[in-house]
DNA sequence: ACTACTTGCAACATCGATGTTGCACGTTCT
DNA sequence: AGAACGTGCAACATCGATGTTGCAAGTAGT
């Protein structure tokens, strides 16, 4: 949990609460992005006052939860080697690891990179990463010849937002999402012998 | 325009009003959601008073952005004909249509079908005219069998949201953006000959 | 047991956004 | 030209959300 909001060490009751308010917000923020204080505090099952107390404002709350994502999500991509490994092997450990941590924590994830230089750097890091990831599945003739990187990349990071909402809490399903999130990737949806299809 | 939120008809100046309103509205709130009435009346160059005075509510005038939106797209699915002409003209044909209403109306596509009764049934019509042609052309062979329907116009829809973020004026970049996204979905982005490539 | 911390509760202050009204001035339509 | 309509402006009312504080009761750590 991100130690910036609170100066001094919190007492183990005063943890928990911490957790619960972040979870609370992730859960209700997922649903309703503009839900209140009021809500949060409520799914949390503490006053309103107490979040208020553990968060100076609604913004100081919306970045730790945004925060403790980017940790995670930044730790998602480094840990499948995507430098190291061959490239199908680190895209598709990636991709199973970033939809563990996507599906849960779809709200924080969804927040683009704030003002938190810390956060910054963690996204910047990570696009680096899948750029040169994505660089070296081109080169290995894992990508066709002449694939726009940018687009690509954009459309990997918009299948992974689509396969994370087919949430389950099942560990098999994230290994099935991922499949499925690079075969459509790499193989679309069309047949070889078609029209369109490869040539 | 819709005439639900105005009961009498309109003079000239008062038509063109509601219009650059709902203009305005569209390019304020698909920078920010979240953009006040007075953020959206000085855009459209009006008094925020006015904008009350047409629109009843901000919610009025959110969902009077959102029927005109889903009228276009529903306009611009139909007129693909995709129950009769070949499934892979249709689907061409409907997602540059398609795309022509979501580069410059965003943020009123993006809305989910609200408790207007003729909306929700726009979009359900679309929906069931999705279906059916990928249906078509599943049994044409355009798509692999065994495709998962469901998931193809999930990744269909989001492949032409990422698209419509490449926005331009241009009408050229209209067929250039709908050949990529037809191209994406069907063939992907993998080499033929790699590994996990069409067998 | 004692201290320090944490919480709930109630009350209060503030602020921004929404929505309303009256009036004066301009514009459209006939 | 004249009636009806539309707009800007200023002022007001309301409302919900945010954020603060004091106090009493409970809990963690020693």
């Amino acid at each position: 949990m991100d130690r910036k909001s609170q100066q001094r060490p919190l007492r183990a009751d005063a943890e928990r609460t911490v957790r619960a308010i972040l979870e609370a917000a992730e859960r209700v923020l997922s649903a309703n992005p503009a839900a209140t204080m009021e809500q949060i505090a409520e799914a949390a099952g503490v006053a309103r006052t107490t979040v208020h107390r553990r968060f100076t404002s609604r913004e100081a709350l919306v970045d730790a939860l945004t925060a403790w994502a980017t940790r995670q999500f930044h730790e998602a991509v480094t840990s499948a080697h995507p430098d190291s490994a061959p490239p199908l092997v680190a895209l598709y450990q990636a991709t199973a690891n970033v939809l563990r941590v996507k599906i849960g924590w779809g709200f924080a994830m969804s927040r683009t990179a704030p003002q938190d230089p810390e956060v910054a750097r963690a996204h910047a890091d990570v696009l680096d990463q899948c750029h040169r990831l994505f660089q070296r599945a081109l080169d290995a003739g894992v990508l066709r010849p002449g694939t726009d990187l940018a687009w690509a990349r954009r459309v990997y990071y918009a299948l992974i937002h689509e396969a994370a909402q087919n949430r389950s809490d099942d560990a098999d399903d994230v290994d099935e999402l991922a499949t499925l999130v690079v075969d459509t990737l790499l193989r679309g949806m069309g047949q070889p012998g078609s029209v369109l299809g490869p040539r």
